[in-house]
DNA sequence: GTTAGCACTCCTTTTGGTTGAGTGCTAACA
DNA sequence: TGTTAGCACTCAACCAAAAGGAGTGCTAAC
């Protein structure tokens, strides 16, 4: 259904001016704010239709108008003009390019709590998914004579340890070998590829002191899955939210933060718009940056925010998520220009230090 | 300055009633309430009396009384008694014990989020200090051809790892036989023990490719100092604070939330009691249980909140604080009752399983 | 098709009065 | 001398009514 010229002109004055005010925008504000030589009548009379068609919303009888979700998507997919960032803005994005690099959830972190000073916004990371959760090497460490460190790194140079109490005495020299003989058993493989012929073969390599195997090949299993399975999200910037008028009643505002206390429930919500194929193509926007609005998000909580993201990358496999999450009426403009620079540069450190790992 | 046992009951009495009922405690309720067969004049005039001497306070001149930080402070000090938990909380104490141990940092962790579902107050834990920062066991791990791993094991348990790249190509053995020569060369070293004789020795050691011994040396002295000064605090169960009619105003929950947000700062306030021999030996519950109320604490935001805290050790070593953060009107009998019970089972945890580094 | 005019709606703010819990003080009582 | 009944007073909290104002829909004229 196309709308016209006008209606979209007014349309667009109508979110643009709500998405700065946070309140309803009346048809006298637009007349006169809008260049086009018209009364205020003629608008009142365009608002209705629009409200008809479902991109508007009167909270009540004698109050202005307010976009609806489908009026914000909309406004997203073809109104909405990119946003060019300011100096002030450029020079915010300048001193995170300084920070170090260092360990890749430090890197994430950091990356999202900029995120949200940056943004205004909530922010959150999903920690990197280990899809295939394949080994890249594993090493044993002995720490005294009752424990070693297992410590794996798998593919996508995600690494993990874990202390192991060891069930018998063994020689630091044994741990090493047995070190070397995992590493060369294991190296690349996945967990499913793990079975029994290969502990056969581990076996028959460490010659004796069979009685640890089973336990590290448990606490392997163990850290694969964990890792697997983490649905670990980090959140950035929560009492962000304070900053918008939408949540200045103590109810909602409680409501939501407890929301994104509970990782649990905040992973499920980004992760649910995971039927890709199924997605109409319009709701994309240029650069993988995908936004969803209002009810879009499955969940109650979300039913008057919105979300927009962006994968991160190494090499060419998704990793996982960086975005914001914010009132509906969210500057989707800014916010998609600013997580577009902040992800691409993500994915430049990250492809930088880490893309090694992922050769071959 | 002694108070005489009916003071004393009454002042309890207003203060428990307070407690449960956060609402400013009259004479008549009182009178009633207190066994003892006394009007609500004569109730009136002790707490007209009780006021004068800084127990209590009037919100305003119609109001009934509230107990004021110095009543608090008897209270805790002299009134309360100690609470036992209930068959309900015993279950909940020992599904937690069923937790697994793995990591540390999750121990940890899992502890506080326990700590502030038991409660229902904001939880914290101070991560590990490692104040002698000694060396326990360093390890060099092959990744790939350009980078390494570098692990370093600490005196407390603690364990670090870095990704360092490589300037210059080196072999896998190459590698494993440098980390043998560091692991004996640093094992047990402070510091401030790597001296340039100790470097010296270690280059003499490795024979070949010192190009990669500076950059080593340089990160693990990096990590050492980031372990160090890591003021890492973790905070849960902010949201608890809603529970309270004392956060009910938008504008207090908000700056309370956002000072937990400020790990800088909840460390900061955290800290500050370190000057443990000038404090009062009152102000010291039994159990080493640290009880800070109101202005007490430093920060203006926590001037009408209170800290419990206990130390958590690994041998005799004190490794860390945990501990809940609430209002002032905090219920400090079931408070100090629980957090003793979960710090107590904290420790056990931690020194069945980490004990060994910190033997011999 | 556009616009001026006007009655109408409904939220928001202000105002003023009422209620009730609780106090301090005084005077009487044991 | 300590305790108590009584009473005037204070002040937050609640409520209802009134005023104000932004904005609409509709009608009629341009």
């Amino acid at each position: 259904m196309d709308l016209g010229e006008r209606k979209r002109q007014i349309l667009n004055s109508v979110i643009s001016e709500y998405i700065v005010s946070a309140e309803p925008v009346g048809s006298r504000h637009i007349a006169k704010n809008l260049g086009l030589g018209l009364s205020s009548a003629t608008i009142r009379n365009e608002m209705a239709d629009l409200e008809e068609m479902g991109y508007l919303e009167q909270p009540h009888t004698s109050a202005g108008r307010v976009p609806s979700d489908k009026g914000y998507r909309f406004y997203v997919n073809e109104l909405m003009s990119d946003y060019e960032l300011n100096m002030k803005e450029m020079e915010m994005l300048k001193s995170m390019m300084q920070l170090s690099v260092g360990q890749m959830d430090k890197v994430l972190k950091t990356a999202a709590d900029f995120l949200s000073q940056f943004t205004n916004y909530t922010a959150f990371m999903t920690s990197p998914e280990m899809k295939q959760g394949a080994i890249k090497t594993v090493e044993l460490v002995p720490i005294d004579s009752g424990s070693m460190l297992i410590i794996l790194v798998t593919n996508e140079g995600v690494m993990r340890n874990k202390r192991v109490l060891l069930p018998i005495q063994v020689s630091p020299e044994f741990i090493h070998r047995f070190s070397d003989v995992l590493k060369e058993k294991l190296s690349g493989m996945t967990l499913e590829e793990i079975n029994l012929l290969k502990i056969q073969e581990i076996k028959e390599a460490m010659q004796e002191h069979f009685e640890i195997l089973f336990p590290v090949i448990d606490f392997i299993s163990e850290i694969i899955d964990d890792v697997r399975k983490e649905t670990d999200v980090y959140v950035s910037g929560t009492t962000n939210i304070f900053n918008y008028p939408e949540y200045s009643d103590l109810g909602k505002a409680r409501e939501f933060l407890e929301f994104l206390d509970d990782k649990q429930s905040v992973a499920q919500a980004l992760m649910e718009p995971k039927k890709e194929e199924e997605e109409p193509e319009e709701n994309k926007s240029k650069n993988k940056i995908r936004i969803t609005i209002g009810k879009e998000n499955g969940l109650d909580v979300m039913h008057s925010s919105s979300v927009v993201t962006a994968n991160y990358y190494v090499g060419d496999r998704v990793m996982g998520k960086v975005g914001i999450i914010g009132p509906t009426r969210m500057d989707y403009s800014k916010a998609v220009a600013k997580l577009d620079r902040i992800s691409n540069y993500l994915n430049k450190i990250l492809n930088e230090f880490y893309y090694e790992d992922n050769k071959e």
